[in-house]
DNA sequence: CGATCAAGTTGGCACTGTCAACATAAGACG
DNA sequence: CGTCTTATGTTGACAGTGCCAACTTGATCG
């Protein structure tokens, strides 16, 4: 932040990268007080700049916040190959639904602007590409864990249970177990290692092929 | 609608029944427009009231809403009710899941205002209680699969699987599979499927009891 | 140098939630 | 019956929003 909010650094009446300064504004005021509180002006006071400057880098809020959606998946995608390492498959899972939840939690806003209908991917091309890199991650790591499933069923099972966790976590419609458990361990390993019985244990039938994310 | 939509029915100056009125119209709007798409000031249009006669019944439009999402638990709850027919506790959660995915797309906008962080269920107690009541219900069902297991951490876990994935299709982070099978029935009974087989076959861990609703 | 054009600015519009002040109707009480 | 109170609606205002149009600035290129 502290590189360009402060946009007097040379006196410029162009602010020389102001397209990245609102993104870095917009993705900062996302995480502190979520998605409603964004206001373009709200941004455009934070970097220094008149309430229409960001007109002339995307042609509406929605723009803005997708932007900020689109950084957020690359994190989440980077987050889940960083958590490739374990090799033993159930912990493999348990891992990567640790890290899931503490990305959401970690990001907050921002996750729940990258699942908002709010920001419709089939308005923003690249962010549906960098959702689907991610969740590609995600299939490919449940695969491993029953060659027999349908992958594209059993992933969306899996990133259904994670996202569902993780709203509810989010959207505080847990008792706050936060105090002694802030980042809900209990639960999401109860609910992994249930998962990963199911995914191992249940008999593959038939399955039809969904896919994600469209929008 | 139809009785109380139209205010003059008696050339009155008090509407008479208002603030059922303002329910009703905000219910709507949120069912065909979503949570965002609704406005006091819309609402009182629709009644046909001044713009300021909601402030006389709800002190805030988080009330107004609040008011709607405490009326869809109700239905929820109803619903879930309903669903406890069916005998063969396997084929029983599948129902369940049926439902609750189905209540979710036919009431779409009222299902997300329910679970809507912008509606803290601190600051509406009733809303409350009957979101935990239908919570109980779930958590009743779920623990006669598997007795063994931590009932609120089991019934958490298929809430949070449904609650994905109704967000997920309500989200539209799904590819519209919606042309051959608009309810999903297929990616909600695989992944029912094989939740189911989890329950049953995990071996019953440590639980240190998460309970749901706080805000 | 002069023209062009992207990037920022000022001003305005319609809309929002909410507050304050006022108006009206209905009901209580004498 | 008449008056007083109170719940209920109304009008008007304020600050805030997204976005459109018109203007200004400064860099870039012939």
């Amino acid at each position: 932040m502290s590189t360009s909010e402060e946009k007097k650094f040379s006196g410029a009446y162009h602010h020389g990268d102001l397209r990245v300064a609102l993104v870095a504004a917009a993705t900062e005021l996302v995480t502190c007080c979520g998605p409603a509180a964004v206001s373009l002006r709200e941004v455009a006071r934070l970097v220094g700049v008149s309430h229409n400057a960001p007109y002339r880098h995307f042609p509406t809020r929605q723009a803005l916040l997708a932007a900020v959606a689109a950084c957020g998946f690359e994190m989440l995608s980077q987050e889940m190959r960083d958590a490739a390492l374990v090799v033993d498959p159930e912990a493999h899972l348990l891992e990567i639904a640790r890290g899931y939840i503490a990305f959401a939690l970690r990001h907050r806003g921002v996750y729940q602007l990258m699942f908002s209908d709010e920001i419709r991917k089939s308005d923003h091309p690249e962010l549906r590409a960098v959702a689907e890199q991610a969740f590609g991650r995600l299939q490919q790591h449940v695969e491993m864990l029953n060659p027999a499933l349908d992958p594209g069923m059993a992933a969306v099972t899996v990133w259904g249970l994670l996202h569902g966790i993780a709203h509810l976590i989010l959207d505080n419609q847990l008792k706050p177990d936060s105090e002694n458990d802030p980042l809900h361990t209990g639960l999401v390993g109860a609910a992994t290692r249930i998962l990963v019985a199911g995914l191992v244990n249940v008999q593959a039938g038939v399955g039809n092929g969904v896919q994600p994310n469209c929008g």
